[in-house]
DNA sequence: AGTTGTGGATAGCAACACTTTCTACTATCG
DNA sequence: CGATAGTAGAAAGTGTTGCTATCCACAACT
């Protein structure tokens, strides 16, 4: 197929695509001519998935150079990609030394029975919300955390299922890819709904959860 | 205190508190005379909150001003409140026609005994998600979701009783908007270090996460 | 008296993600 | 055959965002 279908059959203009193939997200067609080129599916596949990363995931277009970058490796690891694509995600890796909420952090990791690993990603991430959460005045903040690791762990050990379920490695690959971005962002949008619900429920004075929630609501503010 | 010892408290530079200012984020100081102000504690704080909306959480300038004017209207119920910031924390609201995608979406609440709510921006976030998934070929994405909903419905009753325990309507407010921010921030890192852990384990044949895990490790790559 | 700091205004800047415009072709339809 | 539309590739332009820089007339401190 020629550019103008790969346009036509993703809605991706085609001049935003030409700016992909120069960015190297995007790999060049098959020439038949100097000014003529092939795409086949897998471009269109691909397109599709930059696309996904972009506009769900928020990825610049840097990030998502990495991203593919990984998913292309054969050296790579699971494991390996894995840490890629949640650095591509997480952005700004910004570290701090506050010393009080670095230990904060040691000690709840410690307590989960986890690894300390203070330079990596994720536990500096931790440790700079720490600190903002009291330089703001958030004193309670951190009892949080042991709620969010009890669901951080049950996301994990469903990630990982979904990840090993995947018949090749290289779907595995992309998997870890798609499903990282996608994931976290049907959790923030499951958790907005459930949170509504939840005030909702406890406006009227109900209890918690339990069994499925009574048919009839107006509620004609907030949903727009 | 005067502008400059604003910046010195907060490491933000005094062009850009200015910048604040201007927009709005900050409120003007007491004139003592034309061309002198002083600021108190308030601005400082506010300050430091705005810092922690932009930095940690990645809100743009115009979402930190829609926040803090959620935060100041006393006529805002806290339900409508959560509403505004969650809004401003989700960012773009793409809308999907994608009927299939919808009517999983739909199909989803309903069996969690939620409310079918087709227009608010979770509920529509939900099917953007679900229909890029199934542009991608991610099949199996779908089956992911109720697992998604119990760690959200955990996460959203967790969220509630942190809001209201909070002792004043105001601080309530600031609660929600700072706790959804450093929270979805604490989550992301929390879920990465949960996934590494586990990812570890695994490679090394163990089972399931269970006690305190084994302290010695080396695992001298994907730290940093 | 002079250095430093200030509020307020205007202008500038770098990064980002495209978009526009151009040229020299190629494909295809009538 | 010729008119029309499409194409690759390169270069320059665009609009937005989040700051920075520069200026000014004045204030504060030393």
């Amino acid at each position: 197929m020629r550019i103008a279908e790969l346009s036509r059959r993703t809605g991706v203009p085609v001049p935003t695509i030409k700016y992909y193939l120069r960015e190297g997200l995007l790999p060049a067609g098959e020439l038949t001519s100097p000014n003529q080129a092939r795409y086949g599916e897998a471009h269109l596949h691909r397109l599709r998935l930059v696309r996904a990363l972009v506009e769900v995931g928020g990825l610049s277009i840097a990030a998502v150079r990495d991203v593919l970058g990984a998913l292309e490796d054969p050296e790579k690891s699971l494991h390996k990609a894995m840490g890629t694509v949640e650095t591509a995600v997480a952005g700004t890796g910004a570290t701090t030394d506050d010393e009080v909420a670095h230990e904060q952090a040691r000690e709840f990791v410690t307590r989960q029975g986890w690894g300390y690993r203070p330079r990596s990603d994720a536990f500096q991430s931790l440790v700079s919300v720490l600190a903002t959460a009291r330089d703001i005045g958030l004193d309670s903040f951190p009892a949080q955390l042991d709620g969010y690791a009890r669901a951080g762990t049950a996301l994990a050990a469903q990630d990982l299922d979904y990840v090993l379920s995947a018949p090749t490695k290289d779907a595995a690959m992309e998997v870890v890819a798609v499903g990282t971005v996608l994931g976290d962002a049907a959790l923030a949008a499951v958790r907005r709904l459930a949170r509504r619900e939840m005030s909702v429920r406890r406006d009227r004075g109900e209890r918690e959860p339990g069994g499925p929630g009574s048919p009839e609501r107006e509620c004609a503010d907030d949903d727009r």
